[in-house]
DNA sequence: GCCGTTTTCGGCCCGACTGTTTTCAGTCG
């Protein structure tokens, strides 16, 4: 966020459309967060973000949209927002009040709306009275005391606040899915082993597996008789650095590393990874780290509604309260309750009326629905798919049979050719592909043509081996390529002829980032093209929690990939599996399935354990709606070997 | 700002918790 800027994106040279679909889904996100600075009503805001989620989840072109006028007919698109878009997609200019709200509103108070605890309502108060308009003039403003005698705040206010942006310093409010999940499931299991737990369980955003994590939630089923002492024990746990709050059905706490039992390590990161997200300090601040947790205790029959609700996300589970509500009942995370029946009660007395559910299954059958897996709960179009019984049949682990991105000593990898197989094999693997880098990524150790083919030679002989000892596993052989600044490969033609396949990634991202939209676009597209060309890499090149991508069109390289295996040719899209990237991002990852460009995930591994990081990426598929048939990993060798030969 | 419609404006999901109040606003999910 901090190095992306928070301003309208910029015109196309041409159009209409003068504005990509996640351009326009970007700037009403940012007219919306505008919006609520400035105190504007809420609802109005609502309506900017459902556009912009609803318009980010579409396929339709929206040029074509506009030019036929049923941008209008659009669910959530009225007259204001209608004719607004229709203006910025036909003739490139944004609306003049959008212009406006982003001159008038500082920088700043955009990146104190990342402080905990601190909203839209506050940062306006404190703007409009004090003049604080950035993260640093608050915390001035802190420290001299100037906050607390303000009216509705106090010690305790200012006293987070302080807390927040040493927060924000550090990590930007979120973590990452692989730290949340770690600290997760450590402290999932600790809940578990104490006395008169039925049943614990991780709910909110590391459930559904977003790529980034805000807080944990957890639910944990008690019989009201264990409730207080099993609340005692949570708090006795280790790994508990301080607890904010205890009431009677939710404690929120901060958890740190003590919470793992075996202490904390991180991963091998390469290092150009390393380098995005903080360099040789990136360590020891994550071993210094800390994580939001909040833990609910609920009677075992409530549990199932209670995990649905803290599940979310937030948009899913209006829509499922919309449902409720047209079929009378309300839904809570008490219960499913018939109105009728409930009438004045509220909460938990409410809920003595709810319709029985023994598991999120039944809540989703009693409004007539398929249960949805958690990674789908996005309001993405789910509902729907549940009411007509059309949702996915998801990816898994199981389907994994190998994958064609991963590094040895040829490069930079920490393992050898041999190592990787041998691990590739006993993970229950049928095939791996190794693809080091090319000669151009210097602080890669880029292969020389040479070196290259001579691994080929070896890759054969091995295969051979294999074969003759009827041994079913085999090695493909490929390369990273990079892509240079005109969209060529790094290696001579005659070179890539010899390979299986070839990736084709962009690693001179700060080259790409100065440059626009348009180009880059072009330059992948022109990339795509080469006959060579199998599967693009990290297609937008971002570290999370580290560095955004270069600006690209991923739609319109998608549709160009889409073209090329309608022809025959294969063009694969890599979902970059490694927890620091998950790239391609889940919200495409259902555009490529939707165009029928195959998806392949690829653990991008520098070393044997990083192959396990193909854990992620399935997640991420997941959430892009990937199904078995949509990957290539799901593929056996000699329909992989036929695919990549076509 | 959108929607639905009893075509002109009211309602828009709902509850918990916190810190501040002494009945509630702000934030979160």
């Amino acid at each position: 966020m901090a190095d992306s800027g928070f301003a309208l994106p910029k015109p196309r040279s041409s159009g209409p459309p003068f504005f990509s679909r996640n351009q326009i889904a970007k700037a009403l996100h940012q007219v919306a967060v505008l919006l609520e600075l400035k105190g504007a009503n809420v609802f109005r805001v609502r309506s900017y973000q459902n556009a912009s989620r609803m318009l980010g989840g579409i396929t339709e072109d929206l040029g074509e949209l506009v030019a036929t006028g049923q941008l209008f007919e659009m669910k959530g698109i009225g007259k204001g927002l209608g004719s607004a878009l229709s203006q910025a997609i036909g003739e490139g200019r944004w609306p003049s009040d959008w212009v406006d709200l982003h001159e008038q509103t500082p920088q700043g108070m955009i990146e104190m709306l990342g402080i905990p605890g601190l909203g839209p309502k506050r940062i306006k108060l404190m703007s409009d009275e004090l003049g604080v308009d950035s993260v640093a003039s608050l915390k001035q403003a802190a420290l001299e005391g100037q906050i607390a005698p303000m009216k509705g705040f106090g010690e305790k206010s200012q006293q987070r606040m302080l807390d927040g942006i040493e927060l924000l310093a550090r990590f930007r409010a979120r973590r990452r899915l692989d730290i949340g999940l770690m600290y997760g499931e450590a402290f999932q299991s600790n809940i578990s082993t104490i006395d008169g737990v039925i049943k614990a369980q991780l709910a909110g955003s590391a459930r559904r597996r977003k790529e980034t994590i805000g807080d944990l939630d957890l639910v944990v089923a008690v019989l009201p008789e264990h409730h207080d002492e099993v609340a005692d024990s949570i708090l006795k746990l280790p790994g508990i650095a301080d607890v904010k709050g205890a009431g009677g059905s939710k404690i929120s706490l901060i958890l740190d590393t003590s919470v793992f039992e075996g202490g904390f390590k991180l991963d091998h990161i390469d290092p150009n990874v390393l380098d995005a997200i903080g360099g040789e300090h990136y360590e020891q601040l994550e071993s210094g780290g800390t994580i939001d947790a909040q833990v609910r205790l609920v009677p075992p029959h409530v549990f199932p509604f209670t995990l649905a609700y803290f599940t979310g996300s937030k948009e899913h589970n209006i829509a499922m309260r919309q449902r409720a509500i047209d079929r009378g009942m309300r839904l809570n995370e008490f219960g499913l309750i018939p109105e009728a029946e409930a009438g004045e009660l509220k909460g938990m007395a409410a809920a003595e009326y709810s319709l029985i559910a023994e598991t999120e299954e039944e809540i989703y059958r009693h409004l007539e629905l398929e249960w949805v897996a958690p990674e789908l709960r996005e309001d993405m179009g789910e509902i729907v798919a549940a009411e007509h019984r059309g949702l996915p049949h998801l990816v898994t682990n199981n389907d994994i049979r190998g994958a064609l991105h991963n590094h040895t000593t040829l490069s930079d990898g920490e393992a050898t050719l041999e190592e990787m197989a041998d691990t590739a094999r006993k993970i229950g693997w049928n095939w791996l592909g190794v693809a080091d880098h090319s000669p151009t990524l210097k602080v890669a150790n880029g292969a020389s043509a040479e070196d290259l083919l001579n691994q080929g030679t070896m890759i054969k002989s091995y295969n051979q081996a294999w074969e003759e000892e009827g041994v079913d596993f085999r090695l493909f052989h490929g390369v990273e390529s990079d892509i240079l600044a005109d969209g060529k490969l790094d290696h001579p033609d005659d070179v890539l002829a010899q390979l299986d396949y070839t990736v084709a990634s962009v690693h001179a991202i700060s080259k790409w980032r100065a440059r626009d939209e348009v180009q880059n676009t072009e330059d992948l597209l022109t990339c795509i093209d080469h006959p060579a060309t199998t599967i693009l890499g990290h297609p937008t090149g971002r570290i999370l929690q580290g560095r955004e991508g270069y600006e690209v069109d991923l739609y319109a390289v998608l549709e160009h990939m889409a073209e090329h295996n309608r022809d025959g040719r294969l063009k694969a899209v890599e979902l970059n599996a490694s927890p620091y990237r998950l790239d391609l991002d889940w919200r495409l990852c259902k555009h490529a399935k939707e165009l029928g460009v195959p998806v392949i995930i690829n653990p991008d591994a520098h070393s044997v354990r990083g192959l396990a990081d193909v854990g992620y990426g399935v997640m991420v598929a997941r959430k892009g709606w990937i199904e078995s048939d949509n990957i290539l990993n799901s593929l056996s060798a000699s329909d992989l070997s036929l695919r990549l030969n076509h």
